[in-house]
DNA sequence: CTAGCAAATTAATCTAAATCAATATTCTGC
DNA sequence: GCAGAATATTGATTTAGATTAATTTGCTAG
């Protein structure tokens, strides 16, 4: 991944077209609408409102700030910056990805609508990667210490966090393995898969979808090199277990490939 | 409850033993006191009491159960046994694994004195891995319902628990990294200068210390083989940066050791 | 529409680490 | 202390995926 595509967007740069973009008749017409409140959010069965009860649900919603829209390529944040908030995707996606000394990144996540970005800077203050749009995206901001506070007043909310968190970590770790033992084959079957069923959680196919990334951010992700990836891709392709024209991937052999996973 | 949470090893070759051992009139001999309470635990000062004052620790000692000590092989828990209980390691050592179709272990942690285990199963309310004393060991059992109950009345508590899992997946994040981009070496020296200073941090030498566990189980957990761990190993101290005697370590160059990851 | 660049594919070669194999060392229980 | 089993080391060979390089496709801005 070049460095030019991370750092495209100086905050200068962004103040600018946010001027533009969304100013507030624009705001309105927009796709990625910010004015819906949690009870009304079609994501509120999976993201943080879930077990909450209606009332609870509106006390969440004051803590919550809809930011304006996010375009490809602009930072939530960036490493090291001061951790004060926890996001929730509305729409659209991101990553999350660390500089290395020689300026390769190497992603480390991608979140999808109702997936919560930025738990990796609770402990430190500090984000320890930057996130970044891969497209035009919508996020609820949640400010942490808002969070905390609230959290300590409903249990309900305080429970499901601690298990959001608790599936960070389940979900770190299965990469840990998969990074540890898995073929480029392998890895790249349990990605696509894994998206299928994070994209199936919203109500979109798991068996068509595009990629917000590029491969080069699978490669980065699964500890590959772009050109693995797409060999693997044209590999899967000639099978049959798969369908690729550019982003757009079409999982023919679901079964197929969980046995390629599952096999070894 | 607590004695049947210990399993012995699947290698049944010391069922007899434990019969032995953890007799009630052995219990009391033990090295691996099991009657400190919290507030005079030397570790109290990194492991959960950290950030709560005399009748907050207090109350956290009234749920911390102190299970009599695990000898090594013993299980803490199996993989998709009941999540009930998150574990604070008070001596020895634990590895966490879990079990591929072909019977390959695949070590997804170490955990020493101070450090939290059991968080994985948070989500789903199974643990994801199972978890072994790598050597005589005891430990803290924290029953997860009582101590969100108790995080809701201390909110220095719920705070520092957040931190705590926090810290947890920036950790594994960095793993993650470590995994997809870093050779052999690189994992090695990054390995050894965690382990130095996870040492540090429970006042042990950060440049000399036994390794706990075998040259196995450090190439899973570095999705590396047990040979090129020893050529490694073999290897840094032929550049006299470590010095290696079996399961002994010494550190003689931690900053080129540091440099080593840094580079690249 | 097209120039210019980013992203993706494909092929040829190289290499770090795996695998295979043999030996040495260290633990464990009798 | 000794036998047998783990554990660890070392060497020879193989290989999966990296690297290098060239080409193609797609995308964006003028």
């Amino acid at each position: 991944m070049s460095p030019a595509a991370v750092t495209s967007d100086s905050t200068e740069e962004n103040e600018e077209n946010i001027a533009i973009q969304h100013s507030p008749s624009a705001r309105k017409l927009c796709p990625h609408n910010t004015n819906i409140s949690c009870a009304s959010c079609r994501l509120n069965e999976l993201c943080l409102p879930i077990a909450l009860n209606k009332a609870e649900v509106h006390q969440l919603d004051e803590i919550v700030e809809r930011n304006r829209p996010y375009k490809k390529g602009d930072h939530l944040y960036r490493q090291s910056d001061e951790f004060k908030s926890v996001y929730a995707v509305r729409s659209g996606s991101f990553k999350s990805y660390v500089l290395s000394d020689t300026g390769q990144g190497r992603v480390t996540g991608f979140f999808l609508p109702g997936e919560i970005i930025g738990m990796d800077g609770i402990a430190s203050k500090h984000y320890a990667n930057s996130t970044q749009a891969l497209e035009h995206s919508s996020i609820c901001e949640i400010p942490f210490s808002q969070l905390e506070k609230l959290s300590h007043q409903l249990p309900n909310l305080q429970h499901h966090f601690f298990a959001i968190m608790g599936n960070e970590i389940a979900k770190d770790q299965q990469i840990h393995t998969l990074l540890s033992s898995y073929t480029a084959e392998e890895r790249t079957a349990s990605f696509l898969l894994g998206l299928s069923s994070r994209y199936a959680r919203v109500s979109l196919s798991p068996s068509r979808f595009l990629l917000p990334m590029t491969r080069s951010d699978i490669g980065e992700y699964l500890g590959l090199t772009v050109e693995t990836v797409s060999r693997i891709f044209t590999a899967l392709q000639r099978k049959r277990l798969i369908e690729v024209n550019n982003r757009e991937i079409e999982l023919l052999e679901i079964d197929t490939l969980r046995e390629i996973i599952g096999v070894n």
